[in-house]
DNA sequence: GTTATTATTGAACGTCCGTTCATGGCTTTG
DNA sequence: CAAAGCCATGAACGGACGTTCAATAATAAC
């Protein structure tokens, strides 16, 4: 009948997203897409349709990644509360090495898209209320198997975890030496506002 | 001898940076800034050289004002840990209605930039490291005056604020719907970071 | 082997980008 | 009033942008 796609359709989302992460929507540049993904550009609307819709791909992609992340952090650990840690400390220490940029894609476009680009900037929103769900439904696990007090809110325990990771990322990310993060993590798990 | 300039370079700079600010350096066109300052192009390259150099203004403008409302702070409170207190409401609460971003424009600066705008980058870098170096002072005088206890480091202290701040904006960039600012920054100043 | 169908290619399009510069106008000095 | 010197102007430049599309190559069905 006819002929199949040649490119990885996942491998291509991977290089894009590694590229938009680290150079953000405007600093990247289609011609730039199609080295790193090495395709002609009628081949890359073929497949995405435009640079739009080929970020919105890329931020989906990231977030599945993230809650990849998360989900392999809770199988490792022995309690809830010991996984948010540990995704916590993997996010803030691998990160910073091998990842694109120190900073989370959603946040630097959160940070960067304007009403312009209204669809990307709400689905950058409504991805990182996802993930803060999420921490949400694991705080309230914690609370029912007795790690954290029974007056605790769960959501309100997600929105202090995700402002302190955008918090350390972002100061991180601001800075060029090296940090003693390790700590940084014990104050948003010692905080009273977790332990109280 | 000559004629001198007829635009004011303060208002010039001012609406530059109010437009960098909500849009950042590559959503901006030397096209929009042309329209926002009212000038033509040659006026502009003869003042301000290039586009880098006028957003380079525009951040170490963008400092200026934030000085400016620390030191306001400072006067019209009574204690060093009064003044900061001030200072993240004014800039949680004022800046969310009439600026141009809620986010701090030196942290999306640092958020979208690369090294291939290198000294932009560095410059946003070492504006935020004067401001923190200005919360270390104040929490120094906060110590010495027995506000704060004197077994904390003011730097630590100095980080632990820019820290939260960043995740606040950020947090609060990241959402539509309005949030209890208020009940965040009683987070922040009770925290056993600051009070332990 | 032929045909039908689809993927890939890359030159080319119109537009916008950052930037320059010859021109003309204004202001100050003598 | 004339001369000198700076400033403002905006058309124009080369190049990069996102995107399109006719031509070509590759596959699958018969």
């Amino acid at each position: 009948m006819s002929k199949s796609a040649k490119f990885d359709r996942a491998d291509v989302v991977e290089k894009a997203t590694k590229l938009y992460w680290e150079k953000g929507f405007h600093g990247t540049s289609m011609r730039n897409l199609q080295d790193v993904v090495d395709m002609r550009p009628g081949s890359i609307y073929a497949a995405f349709g435009n640079k739009e819709n080929l970020f919105k791909e890329a931020l989906q992609h990231y977030a599945k990644v993230s809650f990849f992340r998360l989900s392999a952090c809770k199988k490792a650990s022995s309690s809830p509360l010991e996984a948010l840690r540990t995704f916590v400390k993997s996010i803030l220490i691998d990160t910073a090495e091998s990842a694109p940029s120190g900073m989370c894609m959603l946040v630097k476009s959160v940070a960067e898209l304007t009403v312009e680009n209204a669809e990307l900037l709400s689905e950058s929103k409504r991805l990182l209320s996802l993930i803060e769900s999420e921490f949400a439904a694991i705080f309230k696990e914690a609370i029912e198997q007795g790690e954290i007090s029974a007056s605790k809110d769960p959501k309100h325990l997600a929105q202090y975890l995700q402002i302190q990771i955008m918090g350390v990322r972002t100061y991180a990310g601001a800075h060029d030496d090296a940090l003693a993060i390790e700590a940084l993590i014990d104050d948003i798990f010692d905080s009273s506002v977790v332990r109280g």
